[in-house]
RNA sequence: CGGGGUGUAGUGUAACGGUUAACAUGCCUGUUUUGGGAACAGGUGACUCCGGGUUCGAAUCCCGGCACCCCGACCA
C-alpha cells in the first residue's frame, strides 16, 4: 500500500467528543470513524487490524477443533421466548425492529439460541458429540450506556464459541482446552503478561464463570490478582468464602482496574432444556446436550491493545495483529535517487508479498516521522540521502532500538 | 434510567446581549525549503445543533427537543 494513495489521514487533535485514549488514537490515526456513541465504523487501516485479529483467533478456535460457521444478526423472536430472553429483562438489551407486514425481529446480542436451535437438525446420536462451532459476528446490544470508546459499544464484532458435550466431564474437558486457547489468543496479540485468567459470577450450572481480565485504567472492572498464581477474582465474587474455596488469601492479593477480554461460560443444559436440543445416549434414552459459550470481543480486543501498547506517540502495534509489518518512509524530497532507491525496495518486497505501507508522499520529513509513530507500524524503515542501496535504517517502533539491515534481509531473499 | 456537563468552519479553541463571528490547524495557489509536524505571501472554508420565545438587537438570556461526554445504576 502507498501512502499517498491512503484515503485516510492523520489529525493533530482528536476530536473533542472521545476521552478514552483508545478512540482517541484510533481516530488520529485514521483507524476507525465514530458513526454514534457506541458505534464506529472500520477504516482500512482498523479493518486490517480486526482481520489480523481475526485470524489469530482463527487458527487458536481452529487448533482446539471448533468449526466455523457464519449466524445471521437478524433473530426469530420465537426461539428467544423459548428461553424467556424475548422480553422482560431482556428488553433492556434487545433492538429490535419489524419487517413490513409487521413481524417483530431482534437484532442478535449473543447467538445462544440460534445456535442451539441449528443443531437440532444436526444432534441426533451420542455418536454425534461432542463438537464446537464458532463464528465472528456483530452483535447488537441497546446499551443505556456506552463509553470508553470501543470498550463498551452499542454494535460490535464478536468471536462467540459453543460446545455440545455428551456430559459434564466432555464440558470440563473441552472448557480447559478453551481456557488454553484463549490465552493463546492474548498472548499472541501482546497482552499475555497483563491478563489474568479471573473467577467471576457462574449460573444456574456453575459455581464460577471466567473472564480474562487485563489490567488497565480504562476497564470498568475491578479484579483482585494473586501474581504468584497468576489467578485473579472479580469484585462481584470477591467474598471470604470464595476466596477460601479458591485458597487465596488476601494478603497476596493486589486490587487492579481491568478490562474483560474474553468470558468462558459453562451453560449446562439450560438452552438445550429450553430449546429441545437433545440426543439418544448408548444407553438409549433421550438426553440434553451439555452446553459452553465463550466469547472474545475484537474491537474492545483492539481497543485494549491500544491502550496498553500505546505510547505518548502513538499506537504500538505487535507484529502479529499490526495493520502493516513494515513502513518505509521515503525521505526524498525531490532527489530521484532516493525516491528510486525506496520505490525499489518497496516494489521487491510488495513481489515477495511482504506486508508493507510505503509512505511516498511528498511531504517533510518530520510530518512523516510523527504519522509513523502515531500509525505504530512496528518497523519503520527510512530512506533517505544517507542510506545506501543495500543498507538500511531500521527502526523498532516498540522501543526505539535502531537496527542496519540488508536489502536482502528485507525482501528476504 | 437518575445526576452533572457541552454543542461555534473538516479538527481544536475564542468572542461583555451590540459592526462583516476571531485565532490556530487543515485544505488550495505560488516561491523557498527538505532526517522530527518548516517559512513567507495570497486564498478557501460557519444559516453559531434544531424549533420556539424575550429584546431595538441573540452564538451569548429563557423554554422545548436532539446529539455528544462524564459519574452512578445496569451489563446471560
Amino acid at each position: 500500500m502507498r501512502g499517498s494513495h491512503l484515503f485516510t489521514k492523520t489529525r493533530r487533535e482528536a476530536p473533542k467528543d472521545e476521552v478514552s485514549k483508545n478512540a482517541q488514537l484510533l481516530i488520529r490515526a485514521g483507524y476507525i470513524h465514530k458513526e454514534l456513541a457506541g458505534v464506529y465504523s472500520l477504516l482500512p487501516l482498523g479493518l486490517r487490524v480486526i482481520k489480523k485479529i481475526e485470524q489469530v483467533i482463527r487458527e487458536e478456535m481452529e487448533a482446539i477443533g471448533a468449526q466455523e460457521g457464519a449466524l445471521s444478526s437478524l433473530q426469530d423472536p420465537d426461539i428467544w421466548k423459548k428461553t424467556d430472553r424475548w422480553e422482560g429483562k431482556a428488553d433492556d438489551i434487545w433492538l429490535k425492529t419489524k419487517l413490513a407486514n409487521n413481524t417483530e425481529l431482534g437484532l442478535a446480542f449473543s447467538h445462544e439460541e440460534p445456535w442451539t436451535r441449528i443443531m437440532q437438525d444436526h444432534v441426533n446420536s451420542y455418536r454425534d458429540l461432542p463438537f464446537s462451532a464458532y463464528h465472528f459476528a456483530q452483535k447488537f446490544r441497546n446499551e443505556l450506556r456506552a463509553k470508553s470508546g470501543l470498550m463498551r459499544g452499542r454494535e460490535f464484532l464478536m468471536k462467540d464459541l459453543y460446545s455440545f458435550s455428551k456430559n459434564q466431564e466432555e464440558l470440563d474437558s473441552f472448557y480447559e482446552d478453551v481456557r488454553v486457547a484463549y490465552e493463546n489468543v492474548f498472548k499472541r496479540v501482546g497482552i499475555g503478561n497483563t491478563t489474568y485468567f479471573t473467577f467471576a459470577t457462574g449460573g444456574v450450572f456453575s459455581k464460577w464463570s471466567h473472564e480474562f481480565q487485563t489490567v488497565s485504567e480504562a476497564g470498568e472492572d475491578t479484579i483482585y490478582i494473586d501474581n504468584e498464581k497468576r489467578i485473579a477474582v472479580n469484585k462481584e465474587v470477591y467474598t471470604d468464602d470464595v476466596l477460601k474455596d479458591l485458597g487465596l488469601t488476601k494478603e497476596n492479593l493486589i486490587e487492579a482496574k481491568s478490562i474483560e477480554v474474553g468470558n468462558i461460560f459453562k451453560l449446562g443444559t439450560h438452552y438445550s432444556d429450553a430449546l429441545g436440543l437433545v440426543f439418544q445416549d448408548e444407553d438409549g434414552h433421550e438426553k440434553p446436550v451439555v452446553m459452553g459459550s465463550y466469547g472474545i470481543g475484537l474491537g474492545r480486543l483492539m481497543g485494549t491493545v491500544a491502550e496498553i501498547l500505546s505510547d505518548e506517540k502513538g499506537l504500538v502495534w505487535p507484529e502479529s495483529i499490526a495493520p502493516f509489518t513494515y513502513h518505509i518512509v521515503s525521505l526524498a524530497g525531490g532527489d530521484e535517487a532516493t525516491e528510486a532507491r525506496a520505490t525499489s525496495l518497496y516494489e521487491a518486497m510488495i513481489t515477495r508479498g511482504i506486508s508493507v505501507l510505503y509512505d511516498d508522499r511528498e511531504v517533510r520529513a518530520g510530518e512523516k516521522f510523527a504519522d509513523s509513530d502515531l500509525i505504530g507500524i512496528p518497523y519503520r524503515i527510512v530512506v533517505g540521502k544517507k542510506s545506501t542501496d543495500d543498507l538500511f535504517e531500521v527502526i523498532r517502533r516498540s522501543n526505539g532500538e535502531v537496527l542496519s539491515m540488508t536489502r536482502d534481509e528485507l525482501v528476504g531473499g
